[in-house]
DNA sequence: AGCACGCCGACT
DNA sequence: GTCGGCGTGCTC
């Protein structure tokens, strides 16, 4: 038996992690690599994970105070996958750990504070002697009471902080912290009817009219034969614990309480009506169902266009796993776009389903984690947090829309739920699936690899034909005096749509609105010597910089390809495009919908509702109105300007563009109607562009895979984002320049590249300034392990990123 | 992160 | 002469 173990202690900090020995107590069974467990630290309270065992002397270690659960809250499984998160991410093995609990802590600590074990009243006398009144006040009321909490002590004499510190320094009190477990909610409730039917019925008839609750209450109980609810039943009634309360008042029912027991599903089974599965359907299920039965990780891309019913394969895929008793992750980009997919799953598989929503209050949280961890459901479907959910026979990952950049967590721990997927899979031995109609470049380099095997869905459920797109070339619209932002065709196109009493989606990628420069005659944008990256004009300045390698160029007067005048800073925001089209169609009724208008989720939700439902002929809006929704009315899409994202100086310009407009097409033509899509561009011939509009990936692909390999970017290299942060910008520029002659000098022999200093894109948030160095790299682990060895993930001026979204 | 200990300026 | 600033260092 091991006497002692390792905790690591959950407090954000760097300089904390590492574990701590502690002595288990006899009394304490059960302490096993994964619990969650109460430990003093120095003289505080705190919540720590055991992650090992062993037999130290533990006569020098202070003793474990308590466990926080039944059972070990990490299995093998999280703790590895925990373990690999801080080691290839550079974070602390608290901070990964942290992700697999819900909210901060387990435990809610409270200050509190009691006499010492000897008390001198003499030399207490002594000290109280030449103190304020409100020190004998303070410290007798601690004394008489035994232990006082700070709140307490607050109310009795206002700020306490000198005081405290002063009674403490004097040893006149020492901390006793009082700590409280969280959502210790391990058992459910069940209501029984306490009287005869009879009685029941009577007293039903005789109730006022103004207890609703409590007669719907009692006839439910009626209504079944055991006359028992249980908790569950009772919220869909929606009946609260209060009105069971007034009834068991007067004697009418009884409640008890009962322990929750594992896997309630297990037996019951999903209700699948019965659908034809298309040929890619079933073909599909054919490869992935036997690698869900053998129990060894591999992993899965489906690659299917808009409409071909990657859903029905995912439902098919979880009903496998369920029928196998093991656990199913579902990850979505973001909960509030993609309703439409929960609400498949919940049709499905009932309470089976725990949604895991950002805004879930930390009880919710918990109450959802609790269920998955007894059983009592199986399939989480959620943001990339549900990755962390407590389940301990995980059988299969989902991730939707793979490609979308919400899945990279933005700050610390910076990991992609798609590498976290796929090696908690690998650890647990589960299938995963990836789909998505525009993979990540560096996602469909891996299939192609044969890291993934690759599920083609070429063809639509219904086998409508995807919309055809014009592609305007904006350059000859000027070319024939027309400036406008809305081009003929799309304004032809849009006159024919209201014409017909259907309903049309703008998209006007808004982050475009500024920075790089154009000419409006031959479509050139200026770019940099060396990067094959756009120059981003700088106003304060008035100078074009390289953000990548910090060269410096004048602007030009004239187009150096075609001499041409008309070179400007290109732009055009929501606000003149919706002033175009109310010109242009007076009695049409616009909405707009961007981050300026859309205050929160729910004005984002009642904007598409309205506009679903008929109430608006134009929605005008920035990315947002591209994702999720599926209108049958809408027949035509068009896009301002589909070029501004290739504009922006990153790598993976291309990409983004192509997806934004696969996916803004898909929108139109839903329905039994044709659709039609108008596309405005001043890069007719770029492959994002071509390829977006003839909706083919493959011709996408195949030009930007060269493109990555000349420059080494992602599939063909690791990148890793260093961002320095000072208070003044002379410090700032010093650091960086004094990290990047450390990192080329201790990388020499990792075949790793080292880009900039170049400042951040957005140089200075809250008053510090920023630096980004960027590394290449091909040894992505040793470059982590030298950078760790180096202490860079500990400074606190640093942010470090590994595989960056986002390389400004 | 907290909270101690510890070494230098403005006040009774 | 003290109170109190927040700079380093430690927490099993």
């Amino acid at each position: 038996m091991s006497n002692t173990a390792q905790i690591i202690v959950n407090i954000p900090a760097r300089s904390l992690d590492k574990p701590f020995s502690y002595n288990i107590p006899i009394n304490l069974p059960n302490i096993q690599v994964g619990s969650r467990v109460l430990v003093p630290f120095g003289n505080r309270k705190v919540e720590g994970f055991v992650v090992g065992l062993a037999d130290e002397n533990p006569e020098t270690l202070k003793p474990i105070l308590d466990v926080l659960d039944d059972h070990p809250w990490f299995d093998s499984n999280m703790l590895a996958t925990a373990n690999w998160l801080s080691e290839y991410y550079l974070c602390s093995l608290g901070e990964a750990m942290r992700l697999f609990i819900p909210g901060q802590s387990g435990i809610r600590t409270q200050k509190a504070y009691q006499a010492p074990a000897e008390t001198d009243m003499k030399r207490v006398e002594a000290l109280l002697s030449c103190k304020p009144e409100e020190y004998r006040t303070t410290l007798t009321y601690i004394y008489e009471r035994g232990l006082a909490t700070l709140p307490e002590l607050t109310k009795l004499t206002g700020n306490m902080g000198a005081i405290i510190k002063f009674f403490l320094q004097h040893k006149l009190i020492v901390h006793a912290d009082t700590v409280s477990k969280r959502g210790k909610a391990n058992s459910t409730i069940i209501i029984k009817l306490a009287v005869s039917r009879e009685v029941a019925e009577q007293i039903e008839q005789t109730l006022p009219k103004s207890k609703t609750a409590q007669r719907r209450l009692l006839s439910a109980l009626l209504d079944t034969d055991t006359q028992e609810l249980t908790a569950a039943q009772l919220r869909s009634l929606s009946i609260t614990l209060e009105t069971v309360k007034r009834l068991a008042a007067q004697g009418l029912v009884t409640t008890r309480s009962v322990p929750v027991f594992r896997n309630s599903y297990a037996g019951s089974h999903q209700r699948t009506t019965e659908v034809t599965l298309t040929l890619e359907q079933s073909h599909a299920l054919q490869l992935i169902t036997p690698a869900i039965h053998s129990g060894i990780h591999r992993s899965f891309l489906i690659h299917g266009v808009t409409g071909s019913g990657k859903t029905l394969v995912y439902i098919k895929a979880v009903a496998e796993a369920r029928c196998l008793d093991r656990q199913a992750i579902i990850l979505v980009p973001e909960i509030a776009l993609t309703s439409q997919i929960v609400a498949r799953f919940k049709a499905e598989f009932g309470d089976d389903v725990v949604v895991m929503h950002s805004k879930l209050s930390v009880g919710e949280r918990h109450d959802a984690w609790r269920r998955l961890q007894t059983g009592q459901a199986g399939i989480v479907i959620g943001a990339r947090s549900a990755l962390f959910a407590p389940v301990s026979h995980l059988g299969l990952i989902i991730i939707d829309e793979e490609h979308e950049f919400t899945y990279k967590q933005e700050e610390t721990p910076r990991y992609h739920a798609r590498e976290v997927a796929l090696t908690r899979a690998r650890l647990s031995g589960a299938t995963v699936i990836l789909g998505s109609a525009t993979p990540a470049v560096e996602t469909y380099y891996q299939a192609l690899q044969g890291e993934h095997i690759l599920i083609p869905m070429n063809n639509r459920v219904d086998n409508t034909p995807m919309p055809p797109v014009t592609v305007v070339d904006m350059r000859q619209e000027l070319a024939q005096g027309r400036r406008s932002v809305i081009s003929q065709s799309l304004q032809d196109m849009l006159t024919e749509t209201l014409a017909k009493k259907e309903q049309a989606v703008i998209l006007l990628n808004r982050r475009g609105y500024s920075t790089f420069v154009l000419c409006r005659e031959c479509g050139h944008v200026l770019k940099c010597r060396h990067c094959d990256i756009s120059l981003v004009y700088h106003a304060p300045a008035n100078v074009l910089r390289c953000h990548y390698c910090q060269e410096r160029h004048t602007i030009p007067d004239t187009c150096p390809k075609c001499s041409s005048r008309y070179i400007r800073y290109f732009g055009a925001g929501t606000q003149k495009v919706e002033e175009a089209l109310t010109a242009l169609f007076p009695s049409a009724r616009i909405v707009r919908m961007d981050q300026d208008t859309t205050g929160g989720k729910m004005a984002h939700d009642r904007i598409l509702s309205a506009f679903a439902a008929g109430t608006y002929d134009i929605l005008l809006g920035t990315q947002m109105v591209a994702k999720g929704h599926d209108i049958p009315n809408v027949t035509a899409v068009g896009i301002i300007s589909a070029d501004t994202a290739l504009n922006l100086p990153d790598f993976r310009a291309a990409e983004k563009t192509f997806a934004l407009l696969t996916q803004a097409a898909g929108r139109a033509g839903r329905g039994a109607k044709a659709g039609q899509v108008v596309m405005q561009t001043y890069n007719p011939e770029h492959y994002a562009v071509t390829a977006g509009a003839a909706h083919n990936y493959q011709a996408f692909y195949q030009e930007e895979i060269v493109f990555r390999r000349q420059l080494d970017y992602p599939p063909f290299s690791n990148l890793i984002k260093i961002t320095v942060q000072a208070g003044d910008e002379i410090t700032v520029h010093r650091n960086a320049n004094l990290l990047a002659i450390e990192l080329t000098q201790s990388l020499t022999k990792t075949d790793s590249a080292i880009i900039g200093p170049f400042p951040a894109s957005v140089n200075k948030i809250k008053d510090v300034f920023r630096v980004n160095i960027l590394i290449k790299t091909q040894g992505l682990s040793t470059v982590t392990r030298q950078l760790s060895a180096l202490g860079m993930a500990s400074r606190r001026d640093l942010i470090v990123d590994i595989d960056p979204v986002n390389v400004l």
